[in-house]
DNA sequence: CTAAACGCGGACAATCATTATCCTCGTTAT
DNA sequence: ATAACGAGGATAATGATTGTCCGCGTTTAG
């Protein structure tokens, strides 16, 4: 049981166009070389965060990705869902209810409420998180140097 | 990203063993027959719940499976941890310190905080049910019936 | 003491989810 | 028109999980 890395991965590519300013927009080819993922399979998560309106895309020459919504309305959870999609980190394959031989399912389950109400508890705490709060995070003390040559690469690749 | 389906069968596992009678032991088959699971892999899971201590094994003819704790001493949590192991669900790949080449990676966490906080969320709701809490839930109006033909299924089963 | 019933452990093989590649298409700036 | 980009599907490579097999040690029964 292990999360995607694809996760993590988002996560940062939004962190990314986070840095962009208003109506310019980044190449996917550019996000995967900088996250050192493989540029194929890192534009299908891409697309995914465009499913979920993360992110926006626009097509053609000069075409690229950019955020679809203001950084303090983007939780970590967002991206999470977007990655991962909606099925639930447990899911009952009905042993009880088999075991004590019962025709209807409903209100059988020892497990699922419990496990349910467990991973709402988790991704609560995801939700807590924004990408603003995390690009404040990047600001502080100890990594600012290296973020503000981050944001000049930005700028560089960047067309618009 | 899915929970292993050997945590939900242990736990009907266990659950079987807690209608023992003091001393007495279930066959491994027993209980893989019962859950309908494969009886060598099942054996697999058991093995672990006896190293993580939740049940404890009989070798030799008329040997078995017994629990090794009382019921309310063993959390739904004891038994995924004995099954999935200690693993966390996320860990970095680093891609942080990478994008900003940090030397060392003490003190760059982004997400590696956020993400033990939200497992320590879910695990602690894990923690709150035990197996002597299931088992009163089977023993409830809808399930008794049934439950008490499981009980003596056990009883046919056992030994010693 | 021998054999049979059981758990133990490791070496595999099969299955399934995740990751990665490729190829074709639609869109837009030049 | 063409070149640079994203969209989407088919399909492989990889890796984790699940399942099987076989030989071993232990204990009870005969
Ligand atoms: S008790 Fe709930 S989780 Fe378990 S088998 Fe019944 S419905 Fe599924
Ligand atoms: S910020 Fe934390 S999680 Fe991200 S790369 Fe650095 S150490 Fe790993």
């Amino acid at each position: 049981m292990h999360m995607k890395t694809g996760v993590e991965q988002s996560v940062y590519a939004v962190l990314l166009l986070n840095m962009l300013p208003d109506k310019a927009v980044l190449p996917g080819e550019a996000i995967s070389q900088q996250l050192k993922a493989s540029p194929t399979y890192f534009r299908k998560l891409l697309r995914k965060l465009v499913s979920a309106d993360v992110i926006a895309s626009v097509p053609g020459v000069k075409g690229g990705f950019k955020l679809n919504k203001r950084p303090e309305a983007i939780t970590v959870y967002d991206i999470y869902l977007a990655i991962e999609g909606r099925q639930s980190l447990y899911s009952s394959s009905g042993i009880l209810g088999d075991l004590l031989e019962l025709e209807k399912e409903e209100s059988c389950c020892l497990l699922t409420d419990l496990m349910e109400e467990a991973e709402v508890a988790w991704k609560s705490v995801m939700k807590r998180e924004t990408i603003s709060s995390l690009a404040e995070k990047m600001n502080e003390q100890q990594f600012l140097l290296k973020t503000e040559a981050l944001q000049q690469w930005v700028q560089r690749k960047m067309v618009a």
